[in-house]
DNA sequence: TAGATTGTTAATCGATTAACAATC
DNA sequence: TAGATTGTTAATCGATTAACAATC
């Protein structure tokens, strides 16, 4: 364990670990609790790789990154792997959140109940529209934009979606990162521009569709 | 354009293309539209994949798996690169859309204004609720979910949204597989298993927030 | 013409898969 | 023990980058 916890920040300080495979790694993550709902003590990386479409070795060598975490002729406890991946992506720990833009999507994102897995929890919500400051969704009252900044400090927050119409999300990017957030999961279909040390995933849901729209329009072989 | 378009047609068909091309294909797309609203004529591979955070080397490589769009000396007219990459994704056709599942997620999803480009529109919404049934929700009537396989017929539907709780989405894909659509774009937290021929692309938000936590927790280099 | 930029080939780099000794 | 399965090394495969002749 402190051999494996060694070898997760080694791998993490030379960063030897490729993208795809910390996205694999969720998704591991992901079917193991399914597992384990549905009463398995122990899986394998045959069983876990088949149950996403990847090869046993792939699972075996993306584990292999950040330690040893199976016994050989048995295979992987499911709840162990579970907690060990946690470690892994961090999510063992609480990541209090900030939302900024209370539009649809913002609301709904607010009531999304998946988040709770995993440490995630909307701790506070800004917007700029004086109509909506100061309301309550879903039990989280709605901060004025210009005061994220004290209350990212106050609530520890580190990572913040960004759910405002496109022309607005890079001055709404500026200001969190002013505020000091670290990471952004940005909905706004726009490239952020922002300083290197702060993480940014973008999620477009055109360009999903659009993807998609592809691999049936080609008749694509199936990922 | 015939030269293109032959080319297209045989890269589709060989399967050449790597899925990582097709995406970055949806961000040149995007890219070039705020060129082209921004008042620019043209633009070069150094150009558009500064703003992205890629090389110009693989600007071109990514369109060269489809045709000759660019002028040597000169570089892309933005208009014309955007036709093409749109005739290459298939979004200057239509594309009526299916969503199942009228919570919060779907409801925003319906609302969602960023579809509208690149062909795609709701033409139908479905559940299962009696209560939702029926009712109306941005001008979109909901039809039971059992009149799935008429009404995708009626409309010319072959892409749908699935945003349904977990434990339903496998079976609300099954119902969509048999009323013959032919992609899903799932935003359940859950791996479908579908027909091969069934194209599916799936959004997790708790797994993209994973990767953020990641890659803050670990500091990693921007991609 | 000189400068800019493409499309494409070759070189490099990285990621996946196969194979297998070690282990339970 | 025999069968199963790991972790890891080597081989394969694929994707990115560099370089450059051709073109405007």
């Amino acid at each position: 364990m402190s051999e494996a916890k060694n070898k997760l920040e080694q791998a993490a300080a030379d960063l030897q670990v490729p993208k795809a495979v910390v996205s694999r790694l969720s998704l591991y993550l992901r079917e193991l609790q399914h597992l384990v709902r549905d009463g398995h003590e122990t899986t394998s990386s045959t069983q876990l790789g088949g149950l996403l479409g990847f090869t046993d070795a792939q699972v075996r060598k993306d584990l292999a990154y950040f330690g040893q975490f199976g016994y050989p002729g048995i295979g992987y406890r499911c709840s162990e792997l579970i907690d060990a991946i946690k470690r892994i992506l961090g999510t063992n720990q609480a990541w209090p959140l900030a939302i900024v833009g209370l539009g649809n999507l913002g609301r709904a994102l607010m009531g999304y109940r998946g988040f709770r897995h995993g440490g995630f929890q909307i701790a506070a919500a800004f917007d700029v529209d004086p109509a909506k400051i100061g309301k309550t969704v879903e039990g989280i009252q709605i901060f004025d934009l210009a005061d994220v900044d004290r209350i990212a400090k106050e609530r520890g927050i580190r990572l913040a979606i960004i759910a405002v119409p496109a022309p607005e999300a890079q001055k709404v990017a500026d200001a969190l990162v002013g505020a000091g957030i670290e990471g952004v999961l940005n909905f706004a279909p726009v490239t952020l521009n922002l300083p290197k040390q702060v993480q940014t995933i973008g999620v477009d849901l055109a360009i999903e569709l659009e993807q998609l729209a592809f691999a049936v329009a080609n008749q694509l072989p199936q990922t």
